[in-house]
DNA sequence: TTTTATTTGACAGTTACTATCATTTTATAT
DNA sequence: ATATAAAATGATAGTAACTGTCAAATAAAA
């Protein structure tokens, strides 16, 4: 789980404008970009490009795995995947982005939303994340038990990866908020929200250290003991 | 509060043996490092050690604050601190590190252990945190705070920054297991040690958008509502 | 003073990124 | 099918954060 953010360059980021989910974006006057509906079709440029971002991210990860992170290059990478250095940074604003990047976000606000009005903020985050997952195709969740190995053990990544979690805890923290019909500012809402947070990198942490466990067992049962005040 | 650890920098790092904190340190026959107590005498190695560190850290932030984090090269630190680059790397492995590194870990690990065993871990951390903040100088608080808000308001540094406490939280469920009689690596141990660590993130980030506030009272309502079990 | 260890600066890399522009490739309109 | 517009790409040249090495300067020890 995380924003789908692209983590801060080192220098500073324009983002050109476009669509990063495929979907084709149409200008209207205001110079706002939204979603073209009436031209649905996904055209041969972006399928081509969603082949490239697929095999610039298959081939970066397999050299990772295979001489480790810092010691692949852009250069390399971009070699193996057949594109220019350029065209890589086109695709992927840093290197860690490669291994960052995913969009499960919004899938898991849906499942949030979608929870009984009833739950309490944190027993609805644990069947929200279940539930999330479930509809994660199988063969997608394990590239994901790939990535969050790789980023709990390099230590580069572990930054850039938890610097992502400042988004996604704003998330968490919205809709927290939303469910509690209180604002997301607020302090409380936030407390639960990096509590929630602190637990899911925990959990993922722990899961490296004991890759025979179930991921989501784990996170859940921490869950379970947030709930019960963190008995010790 | 943070490990004292140094980010890790780019590719890797071969920390020169020797001391961070002015005591002088002895060879043994093993090689290896001890302190060396027969002989405490601050040397003039040592003092313009210090001296420059500080002076490299007083310039480095007056840049900052003038131009800019990211604006600022290291070459202008070392300008200004009338160094070379090369120096200024011999002093800290990175350039966010000249913001992040601090040592106030010791400290607080001495006031937790210092709370009475009765109180739970939640409490001892209310209590430890209060009392350790009390003993920095004044001088000192003032500077932590300009720092605090510069990492939290640079993403950069955030990043960096969050990356400490993956140390911290390791800190803090030592000092936790150790008062409960547990392990650190268990996971209930390190749960609550995520949580707190949460806290102090959420607490810092708040503190940064209501700086009239006190940050020792925002952090310490939080980890009361953690005692609470977090209601909304 | 002589010797030894440590600190320092100069210099020459490497690599992750940025910015720009010409070229190619795809989409659209006729 | 063809002309034209738009988008993707690659080549190139730069910047800046580092790393590694070596020789000169400086402080400590004998």
């Amino acid at each position: 789980m995380n924003t789908g953010v692209v983590p801060l360059p080192k220098k500073k980021v324009h983002w050109r404008e476009g669509s990063s989910s495929g979907v084709p974006l149409k200008r209207v006057d205001g110079g706002i970009a939204v979603p073209d509906l009436t031209r649905p079709k996904v055209g041969l440029r972006e399928r081509k490009k969603i082949k490239t971002k697929a095999s610039i991210q298959q081939n970066a990860l397999r050299l990772f795995r295979e001489q480790g992170y810092q010691a692949t290059t852009v250069e390399q990478i971009a070699e193996a995947a057949e594109i220019s250095p350029s065209t890589f940074f086109r695709y992927f604003a840093t290197k860690e982005a490669v291994v960052l990047e995913d969009d499960y976000d919004p899938l898991l606000i849906e499942t949030y939303r979608n929870q009984p009005p009833e739950l309490d903020a944190v027993q609805a985050f644990r069947n929200a994340v279940r539930e999330g997952f479930l509809q994660i195709p199988e063969e997608e969740q394990g590239g994901i038990w790939e990535r969050v190995s790789l980023v709990m053990s390099v230590p580069e990544l572990r930054i850039a990866m938890i610097h992502q979690i400042a988004g996604t805890t704003e998330m968490v923290a919205g809709i927290i908020a939303e469910r509690a019909g209180r604002e997301a500012g607020e302090l409380k809402v936030r407390n639960v929200a990096a509590a929630v947070i602190g637990l899911v990198i925990s959990a993922q942490m722990y899961y490296v250290e004991h890759p025979e466990m179930d991921f989501l067992e784990i996170l859940d049962e921490s869950l379970a003991h947030m709930q019960a005040g963190f008995p010790l």
